[in-house]
DNA sequence: TATTGTTATACTCTATAACTATA
DNA sequence: TATAGTTATAGAGTATAACAATA
């Protein structure tokens, strides 16, 4: 038998699924915010963190992204039209070119990946350390299983 | 002192920040890809999901997916067109209207949700029970924390 | 012939600004 | 005047198909 409800609103019981699904929402909000508070898409930012570790040709790139390389083509240009991102010859292979991104291209990502490491840490810091400790390697569990069912690049 | 590292590839230790964007975009991708097997994009499913609940107005439609008005007429146009929602007249209020999902509409929604139901809680299953519960509890803090903070309409 | 990359085209999603009709 | 909704327009993101150049 149940006690009486508590007076204040009752928070609702969310099952897993939903859960998760809406915690992947806040934080691909939090990503549009703070990428576009810079002038940047979250698809514009994933190609950026992605070449600030690689120098790498469209193909790789759009194969990282998981796009078509003509998808990938309209991405680079127009980052490229901004001087966040460069084309450059590959010597020795006339019909390749490989996508570096540039300082400025770099000092953005950078920016940005900080704000969210802020805000995100701001979140997480609502939970104890242990917990917060947990958390993370149940995530990075889940993550891993994911990454192993499907072939994932990252 | 630490032991020999295990032969095979070492899972990379994430921070929490980066933890948690990675897993939202796994979460996104599999609403992305289950969405799109019924032809829906993730907007469409979120609209149908929120009119399953509701017979709204465009603003207010508007107000709970966080966009434009002008773009939920697109929106609403186009799923309309494919026989998923339909606008409906208000009585007495000549320039209202409403918006309700029709059983075509709804039968689509609910696929897509057992779809995602089945195969988030396929990837939960790989954790124990205990360990299920106890990652849905801190999720729903985090929700929860991350809701009081901004004024979230769900 | 196979591969890398671009172009042409089309559609969805989104926003801003201007508009219509109604309250 | 204020509100509900649409239209016009523009740009990003995405895909498919066809193409050019090179390997």
């Amino acid at each position: 038998m149940t006690v009486s409800p508590p007076a204040d609103a009752p928070p609702p019981e969310l099952n897993l699924t939903d859960a998760l699904v809406q915690l992947s929402f806040i934080v691909q909000a939090v990503l549009g915010r703070l990428a576009g508070e810079q002038g940047l898409s979250v698809t514009q930012l994933r190609m950026l963190a992605v070449l600030d570790d690689r120098e790498i040709g469209m193909r790789q790139l759009a194969g990282i992204l998981e796009l078509e390389k003509s998808s990938v083509t309209g991405l680079v240009d127009r980052a490229e039209r901004r001087g966040l991102v460069q084309r450059i010859a590959v010597p020795g292979n006339r019909r390749a070119v490989h996508v570096t991104v540039t300082s400025a291209g770099r000092a953005v990502v950078h920016q940005v990946r900080d704000a969210i490491d802020t805000e995100l840490g701001q979140l997480a810091a609502t939970l104890s350390e242990s917990r917060q400790d947990t958390f993370r390697r149940t995530v990075e569990s889940l993550i891993h299983h994911y990454a192993t069912e499907h072939a994932i690049p990252l």
